[in-house]
DNA sequence: ACTCTACATGAGAATAATTCTCATGTGCAA
DNA sequence: TTGCACATGAGAATTATTCTCATGTAGAGT
């Protein structure tokens, strides 16, 4: 139930915030600008201003049920905390994103971070490239 | 010379191009705001759009005599692009940068790559943290 | 259930970063 | 030397996001 991953997080119950993160559940896109999460529940007859998008997706992020990403060119999207920890790859060409987990990576990050002086809180990985996909035309998320 | 670089990758050598350009080799910090560049550049009385620090700064990019990194909470910084490739670390209490290359991570990438059928084209990878240094206090870059 | 209050909301204005427009200026090939 | 493709400065425009403020409401305490 939503309600409870509210209450859980210490916020409120409100329906803006039930729509907008069933909407991240549900939604076809894993990854979703703020703006498009608009559009959607819009369509879908919702009366949300953009500025309670906003605002509730900051306070998803810091209650830690969501991850913000900010891929090179495009907006910010953001993605519902579920399952383990991955970074991503993004296709260039037709915007797909894969996501990936590296048990090398992640610990050599943590290392390099030591040697360096540094306590290691957060990090962002993210490759680029074109995906070898036959339907790698359309953008999606 | 500034103005071998511009011609050799086929940019006219006008005079805001070259202030721009040795501005970023000789600047004390390594990582700058296309702001901040312009703010140094009319502090010392040169006359240069801020548009046309945006353009030069597009174009030093594109013909990779810069690299573009989109630090998390901060602004788009631009960095000469000398020596090594190597990725950052940046304290997320003073805004420090330090610089790191680890081949264990670079050649990790490819394989990842490879293997979910993307052909590598570029990376980002930004560790955040607390650096243990007496100074951590002020922001520089 | 009722009420009170702290917090949430919608709408639109405000801000910040970046890009565009356009009239004018200029590097450089011929 | 000159012509023209490209560059520039200034400010307007755009984009993404945050703020303001008057009003609405969740939910703790009764």
């Amino acid at each position: 139930m939503e309600s409870e991953e509210l209450r859980n997080v210490g916020l409120k119950v409100t329906t803006p915030r039930l729509k907008i993160l069933s909407l991240l559940e549900n939604a076809k896109a894993k990854h979703m600008t703020a703006e498009t999460i608009y559009r959607q529940l819009s369509e879908g007859g919702e009366v949300i201003g953009l500025a309670t998008v906003y605002r509730a997706l900051a306070q998803f992020e810091a209650a830690g049920l969501i991850t913000r990403h900010q891929f090179e060119g495009g907006q910010t999207v953001f993605e519902l905390e579920r399952g383990p920890h991955h970074d991503h790859i993004v296709c260039a060409r037709c915007g797909r994103v894969e996501e990936f987990y590296d048990k090398v990576i992640e610990d050599r990050q943590r290392e390099i971070a030591e040697k360096l002086g540094f306590t290691l809180s957060d990090h962002a990985l993210t490759l680029y490239g074109e995906c070898s996909n036959g339907t790698c035309t359309a953008k999606n998320g």
